[in-house]
RNA sequence: GGCCCGUUCGUCUAGGGGUUAGGACACCAGAUUUUCAUUCUGGUAACAGGGGUUCGAUUCCCCUACGGGCUA
């Protein structure tokens, strides 16, 4: 029988490369392609070429393991799926995830389509999570599970992937630690092994997202005001009656709304659509005993609120809602109807720790009800559900 | 116009005849991090100006400038 075909997303980073070499110890017939997603020479910085660098060493790395190598060019698509995505959040005074995105996009669709069409049978990334299956009544159903390393786990960066998309990946790094997988480059002399882990938004290149934001929208001056600490609507509703349950989720979900008139003034930043919730350094506002941090922006009338301390009230909250539109199941057979309940864990952000939460649906939207406060939810980020070491759906907090 | 009080890093302040003038927040740099953030470590940075007294003044005294308060 004739070996099953994997195009592998070399990147020129240490993961992918390993991710190519154990393939290939597997008996896989690997194809290595790198993906080049951006250039705009407008961002490139002293005269540096982002990407070409990578893609050389993956070359390198495909040449060492002699498997075929291509580049494929999708910066069109990236622009037109992730980048502008991406703007558009900001403006709308949200906070997007442009990698979770990228990966439901173009790595997972748009890369996937080409390896098809090469004739393979996966597409592998050297992402830190681990993929399993199980067959009951003849149906197969996948797993998305998190990384061996606790310390690397990226499941977080694929909680928007579906079934079909799952059926086609393999991740052949997830059971490994970071230590042994950079072990196995250096013993195969690949040239990455001493590479660097890549950061920031990938694909991007060199430039960080916040100077990218600065280059692309446009600064306008506006107020910075600082909510106090007591305020009405942080006070618990008291109630003779009790509460239905629903109430419970929809309160605590509840969004804080600030006016300009709540809190005193504190002085000037350049938008309020370059910052995020939960942000504490960039402000330039100093002189007060404790931090403060963003607790809320209004891109409308371009104010920007802020509270003192890392427990204040506005900053810290039980509960987040997704929309009906917004909620995704991996595990399509655990998906929520209307009216249930599920106990498990969740994250709002990537490398967060796993915190206790319920989940309940109201009128079609997802809520979430976690144990402790959550610092920071900032709409347009992903909520991720987990059962046990399984990411089983997410979606975006509104 | 008199009589008091105050002026210290970018900001809020601690100190007080000999100090490396301390801290917090901000800022900058590094670490962590395939989002944005968070977090951690480190760093830059100040005695309003001018005269005295003193071995020595940021500290005591006087004047000037700028802020508060009482008052014809």
């Amino acid at each position: 029988m004739k070996n099953k075909r994997v195009v592998v997303g070399l990147s020129g980073g240490v993961d992918s490369s390993v991710c190519a070499y154990l393939l290939k110890e597997q008996g896989y017939e690997v194809i290595g392609i790198f993906m080049r997603n951006w250039h705009d020479e407008s961002v490139v910085l002293n005269n540096e070429c982002p990407w070409i660098d990578d893609s050389n060493d993956a070359m390198l790395v495909a040449e060492k393991l002699e498997i075929p190598f291509h580049v494929l060019d999708l910066s069109r698509e990236y622009k037109e799926r992730i980048v502008d995505y991406m703007f558009s959040e900001y403006e709308n005074g949200r906070t997007p995830n442009p990698d979770v995105l990228c990966n439901r996009e173009i790595k997972f669709d748009i890369f996937l389509d080409a390896a098809m069409r090469l004739n393979a049978d996966y597409v592998a990334t050297g992402h830190y999570c681990q993929r399993t299956e199980t067959t009951e009544n003849g149906k197969t159903t996948f797993h998305l599970l998190a990384g061996a390393d606790k310390n690397k786990d990226q499941s977080y960066f694929l909680c928007q992937l579906s079934q079909e998309q799952l059926s086609k990946a393999l991740f052949p790094i997830g059971h490994l630690q970071k230590s042994e997988v950079r072990a196995i480059a250096t013993e195969q002399q690949l040239v990455t092994a001493d590479k660097k882990d890549s950061q920031g938004l990938c694909f991007v290149g060199k430039i960080s997202l916040p100077d990218f934001l600065q280059q692309q929208l446009q600064p306008k001056k506006g107020r910075i005001v600082e909510i106090p600490t007591v305020l009405e609507q942080y006070l618990v509703p008291v109630t003779t009656e009790p509460q239905s349950e629903n109430d419970i989720f929809r309160s605590a979900s509840q969004p804080y709304s600030y006016s300009y008139d709540m809190g005193k003034d504190k002085g000037e930043h350049n938008g309020a659509h370059y910052y995020t919730i939960g942000q504490r350094k960039g402000l330039g506002v100093g002189g007060s005993p404790e931090p403060l941090f963003i607790i809320g922006t209004d891109v409308k009338e371009n104010v920007v609120y802020v509270g003192q301390g890392e427990t204040h009230p506005g900053l810290n909250r039980l509960g987040l809602r997704i929309p009906a539109a917004d909620i995704h199941w991996i595990r399509e057979d655990l998906a929520l109807s209307e009216g249930q309940t599920l106990r498990c864990e969740a994250r709002i952000r990537y490398r967060q720790l796993l915190e206790a939460v319920t989940l309940k649906v109201i009128n079609g939207d997802l809520y979430l009800l976690f144990d402790n406060k959550q610092r920071g939810i900032a709409p347009g980020q992903f909520a991720a559900f987990y059962v046990g070491e399984e990411l089983v759906g997410s979606g975006v907090i509104s």
